[in-house]
DNA sequence: TTGTACGCGTTATCAA
DNA sequence: TTGATAACGCGTACAA
């Protein structure tokens, strides 16, 4: 079992010096011909390639990107990173991930482990429970320490950094407006707590729509989902919710979800209290999604071009790092993304 | 803007040398109270941590794990990384993405990257070309420069390193056991062609289970779908293939197909044709999704138990960096994950 | 044309 | 009790 072979060992077995090697590799016009060849083949033969950590050393550049997402077992957050990582690998970066579960200390001790020397900047969307505490110090610490920061979807406008962002607000004013347009006339919405900042959003577009309509939105339909019900277990207790909703609200013609699970729910529910989708409720959700597609019917959703947002927000972090130190002029941008409404069968 | 700081300017803050700030930091019994408490006191008000890139570079172990995956928009393999994550974060290590995007020569090129020092090991899975060309001359030379692999899910059986599968073949052979149980007289297959190994393995289970009972497997119920018509853009060309299956075997009442996409597509079709589902056909299909659970109805699986395979994967990987180079006694693993069927509305 | 010395940040060894 | 030195692997300015 031999290790990767190093300068050191290639001087040695050529009987020159360190350097000689390291110009003859890069072809410096300083070594005789002669002697490149001699090496270059060499190297060649042992495939040699230069130890990345030592350059990283030298440089003080790693060449590496961290990404902090709360889930990776999520359509959203796995299309981000996959933008990201085609940019990043375009342009000569790794990626490296961290999870942090929704978890504050996971984010704050996960963004700690990378920063020390690990990467050169942070692409990361915030966790529920850092929105929920309001608690953002690691940012501006690993700021402050010169390793740049872009967030994605869920921001924090405190923060000052480069974001890349969904037009969270005008698309759900979309979704609604197309429902008001399909003749609906008792739109629920259904939403997460106003401390998640993509919901809060979503939930703004959904009440401007109305009233610009003259529909005077309703408390009532308004069904805010607590996070302990997100996850696959409580599925159930979800259902339960969005059950009550119809109940007391038999008027409901149409239904704006952020998000596809709920949506989804809402299908269900809706088809087992014996309404018909899209004739007696139209559904409109906001995702990427596979479920959307494959649902039944397909749901209408909002499209985010996760994606994409990746590829953005790994140009504004790449360009940031490889900009030259003009002056500290700190200038930071926030890239909206458009968002799509992709019609199916759930609605008209 | 400051840079993160470092031994040496402690030391130069302090007017000590950089060692003596070293061992007190780590608590050494050699320095005195006094300068102990002097420099932690100093570390700790601006932040002090090691550098981990001079750490990897002096301890030749970068507690990094390379994680190489076919496609990371995908259930399987996200839920996979989940569990490698959790387990590498546990035992100290990070992790760090590469993408094939099933080409062959990505995989290459992301596996030369990350092996010039930048990780520790690698946990992956093959992609498709890959398995389509055999050609697997960048696994063992990685190997034979020291660097451990974990292969999980689709793995090449001559290629001498510890692996994690999934127990396809079973799995398969009781899916199909169940539809032949559940009265199905006759159980077409929707699968890849046969290079894919995971593929292939579900094929034979398919094929023992219908011997076993006395059935004769006919290739005319086999459908093996090509690679390309995987990708979402080809759905309807993969719809139009098992329509065609349909229509020419009217008899069939059970479908195995070797994936979620494959059997939602089934029933799909099946409904299109105005067959129900269990009542005129039964479908099982085989993989970890979300899309199997919430399907209408919803679908009676494989369940690959994913974020398990990533625990095992790491665990194994990690065990290796870290013991004690006893012998070259190369032993190799295999760890065979059992499959359970959760069944669901699309059986009976 | 080749080699020496230095520095990136850290720790371990040995000397003072 | 403290400090100087070497080493990890590399590239480069400078000396030979």
């Amino acid at each position: 079992m031999k290790r990767k072979i190093t300068l050191k060992q290639i001087a040695k077995e050529l009987d020159v010096s360190i350097s000689t090697v390291s110009k003859a590799l890069r072809n410096s016009v300083e070594i005789s011909e002669d002697t490149k060849q001699k090496v270059q083949a060499f190297a060649k033969l042992y495939n040699y390639r230069p130890n990345n950590i030592a350059l990283s050393l030298k440089n003080r550049k790693t060449n590496t990107i961290g990404i902090i997402i709360p889930e990776i077992v999520h359509h959203f957050f796995s299309k981000v990173i996959r933008g990201v990582e085609l940019v990043a690998n375009k342009r000569g970066y790794n990626v490296i991930i961290g999870l942090s579960n929704e978890s504050f200390s996971k984010e704050v001790i996960n963004m700690e482990m990378l920063a020390n020397g690990s990467i050169d900047g942070f692409i990361l969307s915030i966790s529920k429970e850092t929105q929920q505490m309001q608690d953002y110090h690691h940012f501006n610490e690993t700021m402050s320490q010169g390793m740049p920061i872009v967030m994605f979807d869920r921001v924090v406008s405190d923060i000052k950094c480069d974001k890349v962002i969904v037009d969270d607000f005008n698309g759900a004013k979309k979704a609604v407006e197309k429902l008001i347009q399909n003749n609906c006339k008792s739109i629920a919405l259904i939403t997460t707590k106003d401390y998640v900042s993509v919901g809060k959003l979503r939930t703004q577009g959904y009440i401007e729509a109305l009233e610009d309509h003259k529909i005077m939105p309703q408390s009532s339909l308004m069904l805010k989902i607590d996070d302990q019900l997100d996850s696959e277990e409580h599925l159930d207790a979800l259902e339960a919710e969005i059950e009550q909703l119809f109940k007391s609200n038999k008027e409901i013609d149409g239904v704006f979800a952020v998000n596809e699970l709920y949506a989804l729910s809402a299908m269900k529910v809706a088809r087992k209290l014996g309404l018909d989708i899209p004739n007696d409720v139209q559904v409109i959700g906001f995702t990427d999604g596979v479920l959307s597609k494959h649902a039944t019917p397909s749901l209408t959703t909002v499209s985010q071009h996760a994606q994409h947002m990746g590829e953005r927000a790994a140009d504004l972090l790449i360009d940031k790092l490889e900009r030259e130190y003009d002056v500290e002029e700190e200038e930071f941008q926030t890239v909206i993304i458009a968002t799509d409404l992709v019609e199916r069968e759930s609605t008209n």
